[in-house]
DNA sequence: TTAGAATGACCGGTTGGTCGGTCATTCATG
DNA sequence: CATGAATGACCGACCAACCGGTCATTCTAA
């Protein structure tokens, strides 16, 4: 993960990863059977440990507003604690859109964004059902503040100095709430 | 921007690049320098296109609201017809956040950025003046809705068939729209 | 005739992947 | 317990493909 964040996958060496890992180089293909491989067991295992990570912050919250709050600051303090698996993300984002070439990564991206929406929007639903929301396609909601979260990713590790995490978090969450009121 | 759409930066290669253009290999150095700066030269020349057609399309448009929801429109049409521009971005997105080794195109994503955010803020700081939108922080909103349309270009190019973009289009209109609602 | 645009064969650096071999550990046998 | 055989994790020198960039040569148009 250290490697590919650092100098994307185009750019890091095998030779390299094997180096920091402590390792000889040979000893990456006992494991891995090809650079490409090694890549989407990485992408597997992260995402991985990030559905673990918001589970845990998640669990115990009952109340809609309040699960949907602190899914959102879960979300900016990933920003914050995982920098460098977001910026492999970048990579998976860029080989997942090639559809052709990579159509192994660009499934798994697929069906990890599908399970995220649908896990925002259940989130959702259960507001919409207690009254405690208003929104016509729970899916589509889930699908824009996902994008939102994805986005702001993008915008601040381009910028760091451009904003605020702290301040954008609280900003994008009081909207987010006041586009859902009833 | 065809070769570079399809291939991705680091699989695309100039030979093929010369080929669909009709040109030699050799010719392409007449006119860039390296691979870098043919690259960085369609940067440029995308995002003035990306610009010009903005301009454009919210000329002559006053009311903030309509301006609002003219560029989320017109947002989405740009992604439909200009597919292959974003699927580049995804390039630029990868290296940019990437600091060490690319300062230029950060830097030009950087000014790019902030340029956009500083257009919607003055839509939305001129509705907040006239009373047709609340917001504490226009650039904070501005930054947020310009993250959320790279998001959901980002999940409609990663799986195009996940949702239906007017649906999406319509939806986050007016998700934005009740959230700046004073 | 000639300037300079166009060309593509070629070069050389880079790097993913291979493979023959080493060595520490474990196991089988007497 | 001692000995040697078997194992497999580990290694890094090496190979071959690939591709960005060059340049001697050819073409073209004024």
């Amino acid at each position: 993960m250290r490697v590919f964040a650092r100098e994307g996958y185009h750019r890091a060496k095998i030779e390299v990863v094997a180096e920091e890992a402590g390792i000889g180089k040979g000893t990456v293909y006992e494991y891995f059977k090809s650079k490409t491989d090694l890549f989407l067991a990485l992408h597997d295992h992260m995402l991985a440990e990030l559905k673990a990570f918001y589970m845990k912050e998640l669990e115990g919250i009952r109340e809609p507003v309040a699960m949907l709050e602190r899914f959102i600051e879960v979300a900016f303090e990933t920003f914050r604690l995982w920098e460098p698996f977001f910026l492999v993300f970048f990579d998976y984002w860029a080989e997942g859109g090639r559809g052709e070439q990579q159509k192994l990564l660009q499934t798994r991206l697929r069906e990890a964004y599908a399970v995220a929406r649908e896990d925002v929007a259940a989130i959702i639903a259960a507001g919409v059902k207690d009254g405690s929301f208003r929104c016509e396609n729970p899916l589509l909601a889930a699908a824009s503040i996902l994008a939102t979260l994805d986005g702001l990713v993008l915008q601040w590790l381009c910028d760091r100095d451009a904003f605020d995490l702290d301040a954008i978090g609280k900003n994008l969450t009081e909207m987010i709430l006041r586009s859902l009121r009833p």
